[in-house]
DNA sequence: CGGGGCATGTTGACCGCGTCAACATACAGG
DNA sequence: CCTGTATGTTGACGCGGTCAACATGCCCCG
């Protein structure tokens, strides 16, 4: 930081600001990103932002974009072991999916909330999110194949796992859930009540 | 609120500002309300609405609390046939639910937006929201005791269920969902799926 | 029946914000 | 070194929320 101070040019603008937005949203909000406020922690002006992204609503698309990656890392990284029963491997990952909203509930609403991210359609927005739900699919097509989930379109079952988990973390942090219930024992219950839906009982 | 519409001599604006905002927010999003526009179609000037609501958020909440007072209406009246397969009614409810947001996608997402909504905790809100998480509540305990459902915590087999459907008309209405699926049929299976998770298989 | 008081509506002003245009500066490659 | 381009700065504009001061009309009290 000191360094910045240095120089006129910063060096590397554009990540930093991905940087400093994510955090001002995790601190205060994302009403809280403002062009001279990122710019005054930055070191920089109100107008060197525009060097970097044409316009705001860009920069928050990136901050939402880097969410949507760190998010599918976190549930690639909970899916590696060919673990024990796999059902529960799965179970786990929306365990991840909730957590992951929860710790980051500010950045998480920003991610699917495109009323803060323009009308228009955010092509790397909508590849960010795409990647999550191709991932979901394999996963599931995985245990379709195992037996452990019936047969039927594997993309619309990973959009009604994706239903659950989303709603679920939705409402958590939207506060619509009565602060005495036990997170930990709600979310096991509905990871459990959509992995029995889905449960493949033919024989 | 019989004769309230005489009261006072530009009759009753504060009723109108509420709907004329829904009706905006219907029209082109919640952004676009505006003091000085919902002003200048009521024929009043900007500071009119001052006089009625302490501030922007005290309206877009009262929006919101018609919303969730519609949207419990609507269930309720998918409710009343009390006769047919009880659990084919429990998920048409669910699928009206969907409805209603994909009709007014908007003003759905004022309902749940805090990030719209300031940080406060708005008691009107929660009372709104309150009030439908009761009806499913309800809804759920009549089908345990017909042993539709199973036993348990009926509370948080409702936040499971209002998790499903709200986590499925959140994707939709922003625009998560590939557009190519049938949407009618991704409601029936997530409905379903549900059901078959919350079923009873004890016996 | 008339005046006063209060609820309601209006206007001017302020500030913060996103954004653009004109200007300034530094780094790179000849 | 010198200059072009990428990068950063500053001034200005318009919009929007909000408050304070002012205006208006309705109802009630005397």
């Amino acid at each position: 930081m000191a360094e910045r101070a240095r120089t006129y040019h910063h060096g590397d603008l554009r990540a930093s600001l991905v940087d400093e937005a994510a955090a001002m949203i995790s601190e205060s909000g994302t009403a809280s990103v403002t062009m001279r406020a990122i710019g005054s922690r930055l070191g920089v002006s109100r107008g060197a932002p525009y060097r970097h992204f044409p316009d705001k609503t860009a920069l928050l698309v990136a901050v939402a974009v880097a969410g949507f990656k760190r998010l599918n890392r976190r549930l690639g990284a909970s899916d590696t072991g060919t673990s024990p029963s796999s059902v529960e491997q799965l179970r786990r990952m929306g365990e991840q999916y909730v957590r992951f909203a929860l710790e980051h509930p500010a950045h998480y609403r920003l991610m699917y909330g495109k009323e803060a991210l323009a009308r228009q359609d955010q092509p790397e927005l909508r590849k960010a999110a795409g990647a999550l739900l191709e991932n979901l699919v394999d996963v599931i097509r995985v245990h379709q194949q195992r037996g452990e989930i019936e047969g039927g379109d594997p993309r619309a079952q990973a959009y009604v796992a994706w239903s659950a988990v989303h709603g679920l973390a939705s409402l958590l942090i939207e506060k619509q859930i009565d602060p005495n219930v036990d997170v930990d024992e709600l979310i096991r219950q509905t990871t459990q009540t959509l992995l029995g839906g889905l449960r493949d009982r033919s024989p």
